[in-house]
DNA sequence: CAATGATAAGTTTTT
DNA sequence: CTTATCATTG
């Protein structure tokens, strides 16, 4: 029973065993905090604190899933499914829906996504006919965001002369009626947007203190993960429902802080200790995960930053192999290399496609790394990007499902009036928002009463919105007495969406309507699972749950043979044993966004400290000398952080070409034709034409210094120097064969001009062209 | 009102 | 290069 305390060390040990009152343990990357976090919880019921009282508070949903299923194995299933585990937005959105009449919101509210967001504040900059290049509704829905998290209602801005001004030097005078109205139209429809998750959760403890009082008693034990990444909002959550007992136990890394730009704050835990009367700070320093290259390249780096709490980050694992950089000339040679990497590697040590990921720091960035493992036929999946449950086909199926729930629902509502086609126009839906807004009410509340309201609507409209109306109350009829997969069925057949996608016959039709089957198979095992668990099987609950889904929580069944893909963002958490961080460039990484401030460039040093600390035997780190960006073909700089490295602790691959590039690129790019013919197709296929080049030479250079590299390589670099005498016939791959006529630069830089056999004369620079000599 | 094509605009990271 | 929005036509 106590058997698990002997598989911690003895900071881990002191952390798990401290019971009672405030805490905070500083945990360093790959540390066991999620083992200290776990046993923690198991320790705390085998003191004999009711699983009842213990709210353990996430940053992903898989978190909470792994964790929960780690402590079942500990005290039991029976009693670890009375935990209270989720992710901020998950347990508050349960904790709303219970208390939901107090603050005037129905207990089935649903969810707006960003994209909901976006297109409610669009129609209202347009009703307040405001001009909307000045105000971006993705803008104005930050600046609300940003409002929501610092607890500033509208109440509260219109106090704020501050605030105000700021908006007006912006020239968004408006802003503060734009908030109220957009305020105004969510509880009109009966929704919260991700923000309001938390701000409602706030203004109900603050404004109801029976109900501050009643969840104060029931979370006696509070755990916060990944405190670094709280924001004010949930902050002042955690703060006020510990206040009574003070048994607050937070976990996080300062180096590991990576979402101040939606609003965390870094202080949350540099200033924990100010915020409790007695806390106790354990530091765990230990890292387990990772070779101790790899550590000390991750501590070199993080060394640079200004803004964090002293720790030293130790291990006793083996040296390993030095983190090795790879500069390549483009973004499809970077592909190939972590392709050929990949292949190689497993090939000779017999690993997994599990064991590798690959992380970037755009979601852009992914594309030329899947044109390169799918032609080396390795299977992989893209984690992030746009999500399954955000693509537009699942979107208005799920969009049918919140309208039933909550007919007020006003963005569910104006995606699928007219989809599949009804005849139902853009203008006929603007006059309903009017009339919706002149009577205070909501769209469907008009729609139910079309008689008694007139507003010039012909009969013919009328009766087709009749109609629409109808069908819904079919619908609602219906799932009154069917589960929630028998209605999302009995609601796809109805609408004849299926016929509709049937129409288009284009690869991208078939995987909608694919998707449609797959959305049902989700809901199907949604269903069985909640009935096996003896839990409530409810579309609001499935709805709630496919709102605050992330990539990470679908697994899907080839995830197991898969390389991953994804933003650094999304593989915090995550390890793997061999790592890609792809893109080192100035501009890209750090980001050309974040290097106005001194803060913003440590928050992106933090992302790489994030991204290597992923790796536990070999992190690769690769970048371009030019990339294909906004259709464009640009050139790229090392990044800043490479030169942090501490050089001990890497490996140059190649050494670093002499200068920025700046000569004709077109061949590299062209001649890889029509790639993205491949784009939507499956995650593997078969190559009719292997790519006979070869893959990039990996020299073992011995390690200089970057400086020292540039230095060496600028005046003459064997690499490339080709053997070519005016006169030569030569062959290139795209143009044929053409003669030498005259060649210019030395070096790397040689250029040469050729009078091909079409009679074109063409300048190519020699490291790129790949001529081959024929006579 | 719907379907189609054209043009413009935009990419940091996400619950 | 991709996506979203706009304009035009039937």
């Amino acid at each position: 029973m106590k058997s698990y305390l002997n598989q911690l060390n003895e900071a881990q040990k002191e952390a798990v065993m401290q019971k009672d009152g405030a805490m905070i343990i500083v945990a360093g990357a790959g540390s066991g905090k999620t083992r200290v976090l776990t046993y923690r919880i198991a320790y705390l019921m085998q003191q004999g604190i009711d699983p009842f009282n213990i709210l353990a508070l996430t940053f992903t949903n898989k978190a909470a899933r792994e964790m929960k299923n780690r402590i079942a194995k500990i005290v039991g299933e029976s009693e670890a499914k009375n935990l209270w585990m989720g992710t901020f937005h998950a347990v508050f959105a349960r904790m709303l829906r219970a208390e939901a009449d107090k603050l005037g919101f129905p207990s089935n509210f649903t969810i707006y996504d960003t994209q909901d967001s976006v297109k409610l504040l669009t129609s209202i900059i347009n009703e307040m006919k405001l001009d909307s290049e000045i105000y971006k509704a993705k803008q104005v829905l930050g600046r609300i965001s940003q409002f929501k998290n610092n607890l500033i209602t509208v109440k509260a801005y219109s106090n704020n002369s501050e605030l105000q001004e700021a908006d007006k030097q912006a020239s968004r005078p408006e802003m503060g009626a734009i908030y109220k109205n957009y305020i105004d139209r969510c509880f009109k429809a009966g929704v919260m947007d991700f923000d309001d998750l938390l701000l409602r959760t706030n203004e109900l403890l603050s404004l109801f203190p029976e109900v501050l009082a009643k969840y104060q008693n029931k979370f006696r034990y509070i755990l916060v993960d990944e405190y670094q990444d709280t924001n004010h909002s949930q902050y002042l959550i955690v703060k006020a429902l510990s206040n009574r007992f003070q048994n607050i136990c937070v976990v996080g890394d300062d180096s590991q802080s990576i979402y101040a730009f939606r609003g965390a704050n870094i202080n949350n835990i540099l200033n924990f200790q100010r915020d409790f009367d007695e806390v106790k700070i354990f530091k765990l320093e230990q890292n387990y995960r990772s070779t101790n290259n790899i550590v000390q390249a991750a501590n070199s780096v993080i060394a640079n930053n200004r803004a964090k709490i002293d720790k030293d980050i130790w291990t006793q694992n083996e040296a390993g192999e030095k983190v090795k950089i790879m500069h390549t000339y483009t973004d499809n040679e970077e592909g190939r290399f972590v392709a050929d990497t990949i292949f190689d590697t497993m090939m000779q040590q017999q690993v997994k496609n599990t064991d590798f990921a690959v992380l970037y720091r755009t979601n852009a960035q992914s594309r030329a790394i899947e044109d390169a493992l799918r032609k080396k036929d390795i299977a992989y999946r893209i984690y992030g990007g746009l999500s399954f449950y955000q693509r537009k086909e699942i979107k208005d199926v799920l969009s049918y499902l919140r309208l039933l729930i909550n007919p007020k629902d006003e963005e569910a509502l104006k995606r699928i009036i007219n989809y599949p086609a009804r005849g139902i126009g853009q203008t006929t839906v603007e006059k309903l928002v009017v009339v919706a807004n002149q009577y205070n009410r909501s769209i469907y509340t008009i729609l139910e009463n079309l008689d008694k309201v007139e507003f010039g609507l012909n009969l013919g409209i009328k009766t087709k919105l009749q109609n629409f109306v109808t069908m819904m109350q079919s619908f609602q009829i219906f799932s009154q007495d069917h589960n929630a997969y028998e209605t999302a069925e009995h609601v796809i057949k109805q609408i004849h969406l299926l016929a509709d996608l049937d129409k288009d016959s284009t690869p991208e039709g078939i995987s909608r309507i694919e998707n449609i089957q797959e959305l049902l198979n989700g809901i199907k095992d949604f269903t069985d699972k909640q009935t096996e668990a003896g839990l409530e099987v409810s579309l609001v609950n499935f709805l709630e749950d496919v709102a605050l889904a992330t990539d990470l929580d679908n697994e899907k069944a080839d995830d197991k043979e898969s390389v991953s893909l994804m933003t650094i963002h999304m593989a915090k958490g995550l390890e793997f044993p061999y790592v890609f961080i792809v893109g080192l460039e100035e501009n890209l990484f750090p980001s050309a966004m974040s290097m106005n401030t001194r803060t913003e460039l440590e928050e992106e040093r933090r992302l790489f400290y994030v991204a290597l600390t992923r790796a536990e035997k070999i992190a690769y780190i690769s970048l371009a000398q030019s990339r294909f960006r906004w259709g464009k073909i640009v050139d790229a700089e090392p990044s800043r952080f490479i030169k942090e490295l501490d050089e001990k602790y890497v490996d140059y691959l190649k050494p670093f070409p002499s200068k920025p590039f700046s000569g004709n690129l077109l061949d590299d790019f062209e001649k890889e034709p029509q790639q993205n013919k491949w784009q939507n197709s499956n995650k593997t296929f078969k190559l009719k034409n292997p790519e006979k080049a070869q893959p990039p030479q990996i020299v073992n250079v011995v390690p200089k210094n970057l400086k020292k590299i540039q230095e060496a390589s600028s005046d003459s670099n064997n690499l490339f120097d080709i053997k070519l005498t005016i006169g030569n016939v030569v062959e290139h791959e795209r143009f044929g064969r053409g003669t030498v006529t005259n060649l210019e630069g030395l070096g790397a830089n040689t250029k040469a001009e050729i009078k091909f056999e079409n009679s074109e004369i063409k300048n190519l620079l020699l490291k790129f062209a790949k001529l081959k000599i024929i006579g």
